[in-house]
DNA sequence: TATAGGCGAAGTGTATACATGTATACATTC
DNA sequence: GAATGTATACATGTATACACTTCGCCTATA
């Protein structure tokens, strides 16, 4: 029960819904359920709160983060900003293994598509496309920003019905790839992520 | 002694280069330093580690960060990207009162710029103009990459000598502003920044 | 009745003590 | 002589105990 085992516990639920947004995250508490003292739950906490999930206020404790819509709106077009910045990188050092690569990955992911992982599969493929830009930080920003979101994906909806749209965009920007059209690409990925957005916002105004 | 005033104490000795690149931060020896425990010491680092500025390996310690030159491009590349769409977004809210308080920031940044105080003119004239974008996350993240860079630009080159030019750069920024035309202060931003880059990475070539 | 002030409980912050892991130097073996 | 094993010193990790801050609640007073 290291301090990295335990924020990963808590980023899961975090992420899954479980701690919804705004909840407050006890030490003692935590401790008690793990096992451990309040040293590597302190730990656990400013290592989240790095990642910028938890917010930790002085005396006051840790809380799971809660967004505006300001902010998510802000986060996505960062999140654009990035993205369509990586996957320009990327298909410029494309070949024909990498594209291979890709499709493999997202048949794969088409798989997960179903059910609670479709998140993992629907990350692994973009990830994969954006390793080949080899920006290291780039994609932990992105990462990072994406985790933000997701973070209120979960806890405001599952999205099982828009699966099969998502998938033939997916399909759309590697065929964009293949052919060399950059920017068609980079307009699919950038129409994915509106979508996304729309999306969010519309459940969090609902709720 | 809180965590967070350790930790600008120590943000601010790696930025002034007095704690170079890759230097063991050992929890012991800042415990006795700032008369306290290692525990607020340990919470500190976190926060460092969490803005980039610390490596924390389990049972290995801490150590301020060293970048390689392609980490320094990546970095550059990022900022450029990040700051550029901050400006266009900050022109399109522009006002005369916004235009006014960026020239009154401008001159007097224009005063601190001789000394070792520069760089924090430099970042108050930016951050004027980035501000009217009105990101919150996006300027924490760039000031975040700055940081980063800075860290390194006070270690190995102090750019007395450029102060002149990248001042007239700002002038440059600001009268685009004034009259509207603002892909010209974009180009002039990147042209500033792409500057800071090339003179960072000579000197850590060089050295 | 409304409000100011002050207890008191609960939770966080920090110091001390102890446990655990890592590195260096030396001894041992092939 | 080189490589591996081992012991010791040192740094980090964690638990317990105590100090301090915060916030709710109660009481006294206008």
């Amino acid at each position: 029960m290291t301090p990295e085992t335990i924020a990963r516990e808590l980023r899961g639920e975090l992420m899954a819904g479980v701690l919804r947004p705004g909840t407050d995250l006890s030490q003692v508490e935590l401790a008690q359920r793990f096992g451990v003292s309040r040293i590597p739950i302190r730990d656990a906490l400013r290592i989240l709160a790095g990642e910028g999930l938890v917010e930790i206020e002085a005396n006051r404790g840790a809380r799971a983060i809660s967004l505006t819509p300001d902010e998510v709106r802000e986060i996505y077009d960062l999140r654009t900003l990035l993205e369509c910045d990586c996957l320009r990188r990327a298909a410029a050092a494309m070949t024909p293994a990498a594209l291979e690569e890709i499709e493999r990955v997202r048949l794969k992911s088409d798989l997960d598509a179903v059910g609670a992982e479709w998140a993992d599969g629907d990350w692994a493929f973009h990830r994969t496309i954006y390793q080949f830009a080899g920006r290291r930080r780039q994609l932990v920003m992105i990462e990072a920003l994406r985790r933000t979101c997701l973070l209120f994906v979960s806890a405001y909806a599952t999205m099982p019905t828009k699966t099969p749209r998502w998938l033939g965009e997916h399909d759309d920007i590697v065929r964009h790839l293949r052919r060399g059209e950059t920017e068609q690409a980079v307009l699919g990925l950038k129409g994915h992520l509106e979508g996304a957005a729309t999306h969010l916002l519309a459940h969090m105004m609902a709720s």
